[in-house]
DNA sequence: TTTAGCATGCGAGAT
DNA sequence: GCATGCTAAA
């Protein structure tokens, strides 16, 4: 796997296509029960194409099938098709599922990969086109802001001000638009202080003295190659005779313009996407791309497949009510044959604990089966939020009923902190020179060598231009570094030395049998090796000695990870491939409930899908709307798009009228996506508050439950001013639309603005949650407030009544 | 050098 | 409310 030797790639794809090409006059099972849309999709093959794909419709599928038309008619053979993902879970997703097609495994197609893996392959060929040896490492985010920070420091800016990780930001936000450091316009020089644009070619240069690069470069440096290199290119535009992209609607301005290289020429470009759910603007994607596709690529073919086979039509109403009101897309109208089944259900609670409670009890529900539809397991449920902090509230119903629950994302397997450390361990014997990774771990364990011992150790790898492992070397021998320090130290390099010994013999039993025939029985393998270092090194003892309650787990992930080294001829090749271990697949038995954020639940469907918090400033994100205005609403749209069309058979929409945020309590308003909605697909349901079935909490009325209500006196106080707030007239319409009466008209209930207490410090006042307190500040409609019982809370004013007005209302 | 204790700031996260 | 990152003290 570690060799990306061109003939090698190319002649085990050929025989492959041999057989492939036996296939071309065998039926075709890759074409049945395909609809027209998707097999004029598959079945049109020469110019660029542009699979315009809704959720739900089975672009993979079409996708996969194109791959295998390809290949078994003997249009192209394997290593002619250029196909690229962005994940490397639907890299091999495809690999499996072409594989399937033909009845045989893809292992022959060498350029189906990430835009990164196949960039890694193509750099490693050409690197010293870009002054670059071919065995460069690829820095991840950790490495990246180090490596700033140093430059920061150097550069004698404060650190503080000016922290790293926002240079690391907008460094990779120019990589995101192809911009190198001659490259930058002037609208660009005044970031990060002014000192941006300096930092970025320093940055560069630094990379370079490294021989390494980071993820932004290997798209970079490649467009660099096959700009500068005509001849090159030409050879690459006719080896890939038809590239497919994956995923259209995120690709940035880089990754565009790599394709649009590549594809010149014979322009058998096929771009499989969903303007509706480009949802990573932040991180680069350029909706504009998928948009701009007819004209970049003249005489383009645009197939759209709208048949879905997710969703009922209401669900599918409900989320084109929704993206209808996005201006930028270029239009799809999903429909079914399927059945309407059940109205997306809407729902408002008092606060985020009760929403998280009925959330919970919904589950139970349909874990048993309700109004007569079908048990739904909780491996068909989902939660999606729009921030992860969102989850905390429903882990903690989940933990209190015992509820078993998945949650996807979180810091991924190999970002953890003793897999990065382990990683360190394994570089650093690999290849010496790699000085991020020594300084990670050089005191990891402690071993007495702090910033003193570093500094030392790298002052005297620059005098002499060497890397820090000789430095260290150096700094032993000349006696700059005396004491205990030095002692560790030297015991650390000869561990080095000593695992990088064992290796080379690893690598030799590996790369030729004959020499394991004879028995160098005592040369370990990369496994064995792996497990060596960690244990010699001190690192496994380090968390076994550690009684922190993470300590299990994290030995529990060093396991995995020197299980997943198996996989791998030797420790190079797993470090090469690291990335493919992210996804590390747990053994679920149980049926859980799965908790993910709506980025991460791109892709997924479930039966039943719950999308809490649909609050203004929260979801849509007050940030997103305030960064990027009229953009950043519309992405937020599209998440929500995204969010319904997950949903198969139930999708409940929820929000809260309270929330902390922060540790403040504050006010909520209903998301505007709520008002966009239609109505005639949607069922309002009753808050439990309402009847107070929630037991014991009587208090946890929801808003909607207080207008429909409505005998409390605090309540009817507290409505008089929201009743002023334009979320809150949203919201009455919504209801209007919804079929619910006006809860004024329907209660008789008179608005009554006098009833609004204006509150000044040292009154008394009442709260439904925390009960009575002192009132100490006033700022505006927030009040700072001393409850007798739950301490000092900030508050919306509206939510308070006089204590005297609430003295009557039993609690 | 290590650590405990306070200040700070906060969105989604592939490669 | 919490994690992160710095300063102060051991």
């Amino acid at each position: 796997m570690s060799s990306y030797d061109d003939s090698e790639a190319f002649e085990a794809a050929s025989a492959l296509s041999l057989s492939a090409r036996a296939m071309a006059s065998r039926p075709r099972p890759y074409l049945d029960g395909l609809n027209p849309a998707q097999a004029e999709a598959v079945q049109r093959l020469d110019g660029p194409v542009l699979m315009l794909a809704g959720a739900g419709t089975g672009k993979t599928r079409a996708l996969t099938a194109r791959i295998a038309h390809l290949l078994s008619t003997g249009t192209a053979r394997p290593n002619e098709i250029l196909a690229v993902t962005f994940t490397n879970k639907a890299a091999r997703e495809m690999k499996n599922r072409v594989g399937a097609l033909l009845g045989q495994p893809a292992e022959g197609m060498p350029w189906l990969g990430t835009f990164h893996a196949i960039c890694v392959k193509l750099l490693r060929r050409h690197a010293e086109l870009v002054g670059l040896k071919s065995n460069f490492t690829i820095l991840d985010t950790d490495d990246q802001v180090r490596l700033m920070k140093q430059l920061i420091v150097a550069a004698d800016i404060d650190e503080k001000r000016w922290p790293a990780r926002q240079l690391a930001s907008i460094i990779d936000g120019w990589k995101n638009r192809a911009l190198t450091p001659e490259k930058l316009p002037a609208a660009e020089a005044g970031a990060f202080n002014g000192r941006g644009p300096a930092l970025y070619a320093e940055y560069q240069q630094r990379l370079k003295e490294l021989n390494a690069v980071d993820f932004g470069d290997l798209l970079l440096h490649v467009i660099r190659i096959f700009q500068e290199n005509g001849d090159l290119l030409a050879q690459y535009q006719r080896w890939f005779r038809y590239v497919l992209v994956d995923e259209y609607q995120d690709t940035n301005v880089a990754q565009y313009l790599w394709l649009r290289l590549l594809a010149q020429g014979h322009n058998n470009i096929c771009c499989v996407g969903d303007d509706d759910q480009s949802i990573y603007g932040w991180r680069g994607a350029e909706v504009g791309n998928i948009l701009r596709f007819e004209k970049d690529f003249p005489g383009a073919h645009v197939v759209r497949l709208e048949q879905n086979y997710r969703s009922t039509g209401h669900i599918l109403a409900a989320a084109s009510g929704v993206i209808a009101a996005n201006r930028d897309r270029l239009g799809k109208t999903l429909w079914t044959d399927g059945e309407d089944g059940e109205k997306v259900r809407l729902i408002g609670h008092w606060d985020g604990e009760e929403e998280a409670r009925w959330v919970g009890e919904e589950i139970e529900a349909m874990a048993r089966g309700t109004r007569g539809m079908d048990p739904i397991s909780p491996d068909g449920i989902a939660i999606l939020v729009r921030a992860s902090h969102q989850m905390r509230a429903f882990e903690d119903r989940f933990l209190t009923i015992g509820m078993p629950y998945r949650v996807i994302g979180g810091p991924r397997f190999y970002e953890r902190m003793e897999i990065r450390d382990a990683m360190a361990y394994f570089r650093l014997v690999v290849s010496p020179e790699d000085d991020l990774a020594f300084e990670r771990i050089v005191n990891t364990p402690k071993r007495g060598l702090g910033d003193k011992a570093v500094q030392t150790i790298q002052r005297m790898a620059r005098s002499n231009g060497v890397s820090l492992v000789e430095g260290a070397r150096l700094v032993i021998e000349t006696g700059a570094l005396g004491g205990k320090g030095a002692k560790e130290l030297r015991i650390f390099l000869e561990g080095l030395a000593r695992w990088r010994g064992m290796m080379a013999g690893a690598v030799a039993a590996a790369s030729d049998d004959l020499i394991e025939d004879l028995g160098a029985g005592d040369k370990l393998s990369h496994v064995e090796l792996a497990e060596v270092i960690l244990d010699e090194s001190g690192y496994t003892a380090m968390w076994q000695n550690d009684k922190t309650p993470e300590a299990p787990g994290r030995l529990e992930n060093l396991k995995e990870l020197v299980k997943a080294l198996e996989e791998f001829e030797n420790l190079q090749g797993f470090l090469e491939h690291v990335s493919l271990i992210m996804d590390n697949e747990q053994d679920d038995q149980e049926p859980k409930v799965t908790l993910m954020t709506l980025h991460a639940a791109k892709g997924l469907e479930f039966p039943a899908v719950f999308l809490p918090g649909w609050e203004d400033g929260l979801f849509p994100s007050q940030r997103s709307m305030d960064e990027t205005g009229m953009k950043g609403l519309e992405e937020e749209r599209r998440l929500a798009y995204v969010g319904i069309t997950r949903a198969e058979k139930v999708c409940t929409i929820s929000f809260a009228g309270n929330r902390r945020v922060y540790g403040q309590w504050q006010s909520q308003m209903p998301s505007r996506f709520i008002d966009e909605l239609p109505g005639e697909h949607v069922e309002v349901l009753t808050p439990p508050g309402l009847y107070g079935h929630t037991g014991g909490m009587a208090a946890t009325a929801s808003p909607v439950s207080q207008v429909m209500r409505g005998s409390d006196l605090h309540e009817k106080a507290a409505r008089a001013d929201v009743y002023n707030s334009p979320g809150w007239k949203r919201l009455q319409e919504n209801q209007g639309r919804f079929g619910l009466r006006q809860p004024s008209e329907s209660r008789g209930i008179t608005i009554d603005a006098e009833a609004v207490s204006v509150f000044s410090p040292g009154d008394r006042v009442f709260h439904q949650k925390f009960g009575y307190g002192t009132v100490m500040t006033v700022e505006g409609d927030k009040l700072g407030v001393a409850f007798d019982k739950a301490g000092d809370k900030h508050i919306v004013g509206r939510f308070l009544v006089s204590a005297d007005a609430a003295g009557d209302v039993p609690f």
